[in-house]
DNA sequence: GTCATTCAAGAAAACGTTTTCTCGGATTTT
DNA sequence: AAAATCCGAGAAAACGTTTTCTTGAATGAC
């Protein structure tokens, strides 16, 4: 089972095992041959953990992720298992459930298994958490934090850009009560995406009604209590955009009990592009931010980290662009607006 | 860094480190204090990887999914980590993407790290490529597959119990003319499904076309085309049953685009009830099969297996009971359907 | 033909733990 | 009071590798 057993079958030492199965150059073609004939036949797979605990490298990287039902994770998850692969590391997923105690409690374990590095992506505010990391020298890759520090590098997303396009978009649909359900404020990401939002609209000259900014809480039940909100304003918006998409199939679901047509009554945009946004009822148009690309670039950033003989002084940023992606959820804006509401409301008596 | 430095700091032997950090009891109460102390001065944490190299248990297990993105995994896979966090092990995750090479080398390298045992939630029909685990013995446990081996669990699903009970409902509401949608009829499950489905129907005594049993691929893409194909029947059926909810989701997109209305004109049942089925439009009955209960009895068999003493000559056999939960996707039979199946029921008597 | 050089492969050290073995002092037994 | 027992803690072995050091044979230089 172990290298010694390898090594006495082939008649050599447990170093030219080690050399052969490494591929050290050093090794004559025949013992190579004569030691991978008893590897094969014996089925012997080195230990891991032998291995790591002497070369001093694990070959494990952590992934901390807020909580993998939530389907905008699934596929980071998924993205960095295969950039992983490829490369030849392990990854080891924690889903925090925005729980302090299990996030303290994953990165201790993290640290005692030796990570080369963690990809935090959380979209929250639990940084002090990763201070251990921090201090252990661990090269860490954050979504939306800075500034940049020592093998820290930052992936820093574009909010403004796809959310720009996305109030251009309704501008052009004649949409100018546009209300926007934005994540819990205390997050720094929704914070940034509910300003894009607030800075887009001055933008192009459209107000910005307090009223129309809600809080939601980025899930499906945050969507329908603030659907509720909205529809109880005697001035409706005739278009809504949300901080996530989740936060959409939500706002999607209410305007369904309550008799709202979307996109006829209601123009809706989502935010992410998630998978199932193209599935919804109808096709849901969203501003994309790239799964895949932010765990490209979160695993990237951790491998290149890890193979710089110094530290990067001043860890990396990269930089996602979002943009919109147009399908079934908008239409122009129903003449009018206010009029149409009203009979709208009258209808509904 | 390591354990020696605290012996150093601490001026005791590192067994005494050792043995304080493992609560062994014959360390005086006044050392260990002071082993303490320079532990969590140092912020000493000790390296899994020596530990379980010498202890020789990893406290990893492996779990193996399908593919995370699709929506009925997260959900196992968080259940899987919440016991295994409570349990002091950790979890090496893979999602194959059905890839038999990427299953090889995850197995691989689940034998390399030496986990303790592997959780195969699959639905497919890869097992040779598990061979290797089960010839060094690892414990394993799988969904649907018999009959049980040596350190091998098996999660039974009773699929009959769930599937007869969405007979009996759509047919108490006069539906006579059912579909099935099922999976790929490869996979073991896919078929057990079906043929639930169509023992179901000759229990209640109701005709089975084989026109209206459609195999489908457990996608959104496949409900899609499902639906096409049996609004294409002259005798289109009042209701369809799918063999999981991502293909009932696809049905309800192609009803939406087709103008069919759910569940006015067609009565729509999913199965596996995935936490999004809730919040389809309208909600989608589905026929639960909780993945919490999934994950919760994978974990417990490969633990169960761990701590015995002697291996289990035929593993464990742990059965899942599916059940129906109603939402607003089923609704009364367009009439005409209604008095034949009075009729029905009569000469049944 | 002797001596320096090269090189393949074995011996041994090292990685950071746990655990067995050992020892010396304290406690109990007689 | 001597002998036997106990017990806390250090020394050392062990886990399965990689890697450095060593060795001895073969090659080449003069």
């Amino acid at each position: 089972m172990s290298i010694h057993e390898v090594a006495r079958r082939a008649r050599v030492s447990i170093a030219t095992v080690s050399r052969t199965i490494n591929g050290v150059s050093t090794v004559t073609p025949q013992l190579s041959r004569r030691v991978w004939r008893v590897i094969e036949e014996l089925g012997y797979y080195p230990n891991t953990q032998a291995r790591s605990l002497v070369s001093g490298r694990s070959r494990i990287f952590g992934l901390i992720v807020s909580e993998i039902t939530n389907p905008f994770f699934p596929e980071i998850v998924q993205g960095f298992e295969d950039i992983a692969v490829q490369n030849n590391y392990e990854i080891l997923t924690t889903s925090t459930v925005h729980d302090p105690k299990r996030i303290a409690l994953s990165v201790r374990r993290m640290i005692e298994r030796r990570v080369e590095g963690v990809a935090i992506v959380t979209f929250g505010m639990e940084e002090a958490l990763f201070d251990d990391l921090k201090s252990r020298k661990i090269p860490l890759v954050f979504i939306d934090v800075g500034p940049p520090l020592p093998r820290i590098s930052n992936i820093r997303i574009d909010y403004q850009h796809g959310i720009r396009e996305a109030v251009q978009h309704l501008a052009a649909l004649c949409h100018e009560r546009i209300a926007f359900i934005s994540g819990p404020l205390i997050l720094k990401s929704a914070m940034a995406r509910q300003r894009a939002f607030i800075e887009s609209m001055e933008e192009i000259g459209l107000p910005v009604d307090p009223n129309l900014l809600i809080e939601g809480d980025h899930t499906m039940e945050g969507g329908i209590k603030a659907l509720k909100k909205i529809l109880n304003f005697p001035k409706r918006p005739t278009a809504v955009i949300c901080s996530n998409d989740m936060t959409a199939i939500g706002v999607m679901r209410q305007s369904y009990e309550e008799g709202v047509h979307i996109p006829r009554d209601l123009s809706l945009v989502g935010f992410d592009d998630i998978r199932l946004a193209q599935f919804m009822i109808p096709p849901l148009t969203s501003v994309k931010m790239s799964q895949t690309e932010i765990a490209r670039m979160a695993f990237n950033a951790l491998l290149s980290e890890v193979q710089r003989d110094i530290p990067s002084p001043n860890g990396t940023e990269y930089v996602l662009r979002t943009s919109l992606v147009l399908r079934d959820s908008t239409a122009m804006a129903p003449t009018g607006g206010r009029k149409k509401v009203a009979i709208l409301k009258k209808s509904a008596e």
